[in-house]
DNA sequence: TCGTTTATTGTCTATCTTGACAATCTATAA
DNA sequence: TTATAGATTGTCAAGATAGACAATAAACGA
């Protein structure tokens, strides 16, 4: 009897619309108004089809870490057999690296999490597990480099790829991104021989 | 006969907590009230000594680019004699390298420049600027290293810099900034010999 | 067809935020 | 002392925001 739900459907595209509004404005500038404009839906359909402003909040970080995480596994499935590491900060520090917004996003998470620890704690893992999944990348392009190096190395190319996509609100900025790419391969230059 | 003018220390107090609010909150979450209370000051005060909301993120932004300016030109005057790069690294990364707030400020006035054009160029200078001022102590302890690994060496350090600050929020991350530093002196050893 | 379930819309209230202005207080010099 | 410029406080109106709920519309199965 009853009608078919597009909850889902709706989930999505509110969080969708959500995740392009912390982007953009931050995590305390996303109102539900701008949410609701931006997903091209009445504001009361946020609250019945997600919930409140922390729900909304839940929901995003939860389908964050869970999109972030596949989709670097699948940057890295998607590497080639032979030149791997070099082949990631290609991809990495190119021109069209998705859209921008993945970076920015974990930015503004980042940036609320002072006020709330589950925040924080979420994204300390998020950091670590970032900086691990290139450091697999590089452990296996160099394998007999040491652990602490091969970390060091990782950090730092997650560094350089975090702030250059951090810095997307300000515009292209070609020559940063190039300089900084030259440091990510200087550092991977760093564990040959 | 008129009474002596407080206006300079109020508009410094309320730039103080501006600031502070802007840290905590992002530029949107910096609401009046927060700041006011963070100043200990009726919110009247506010528009009274800077004025409304814009004029205080414009004197915001130039007091921050004008202080930023001057403590990186202190930090780098205070460098001893020899061992400059490796002393500004071990300041860069030290454990208490300041209280955090600066780069906090410098994050979200970035992340608030999508929307305004001249705050995009002001911090686009500021970070050209800030990895200039690295650039040049870098080329003085390396004079024999090419142009572009000196930019590369002095972007890549900045970068990991301003990561490690970034994650301020999220907590101490000891390790973080350990394993950045170290990322750092690889990049800077890369230009010795 | 009809009833049930869900989607969608409309509306209301409480609170927050900002901007603005009037009124009062206070220090200082004439 | 007194006039004056400035500091401080109080208050208000307009708009934005969030939360909640009722009412309506639409789909689907019995």
């Amino acid at each position: 009897m009853p009608r078919r739900s597009i909850k889902e459907e709706r989930r999505t595209q509110i969080l969708d619309a959500f995740e392009i509004c912390v982007a953009r404005y931050g995590v305390e500038g996303a109102t539900l108004e701008r949410v609701a404009e931006e997903a091209g839906l009445a504001r009361p359909l946020i609250r019945h089809n997600v919930g409140n402003r922390d729900d909304l909040l839940d929901a995003l970080l939860e389908r964050y870490l869970e999109s972030s995480e596949r989709s670097m596994q699948e940057l890295v499935a998607a590497l080639p057999q032979d030149k791997r590491l070099e082949t990631l900060i290609d991809w990495l520090f190119g021109p069209a690296m998705v859209d921008h917004r993945e970076v920015l996003v974990s930015n503004a998470l980042i940036a609320a999490a002072a006020e709330r620890p589950k925040l924080a704690r979420a994204m300390r893992d998020w950091t670590r597990a970032f900086i691990a999944d290139i450091a697999r990348v590089v452990a296996e392009a160099r394998p007999e480099a040491e652990q602490d190096a091969v970390e060091a190395v990782a950090a730092g190319i997650a560094a350089a790829y975090l702030s250059v996509e951090s810095m997307a609100p300000l515009g292209p900025m070609t020559d940063l991104r190039r300089t900084s790419k030259a440091a990510a391969q200087r550092l991977a230059g760093t564990l040959e021989g």
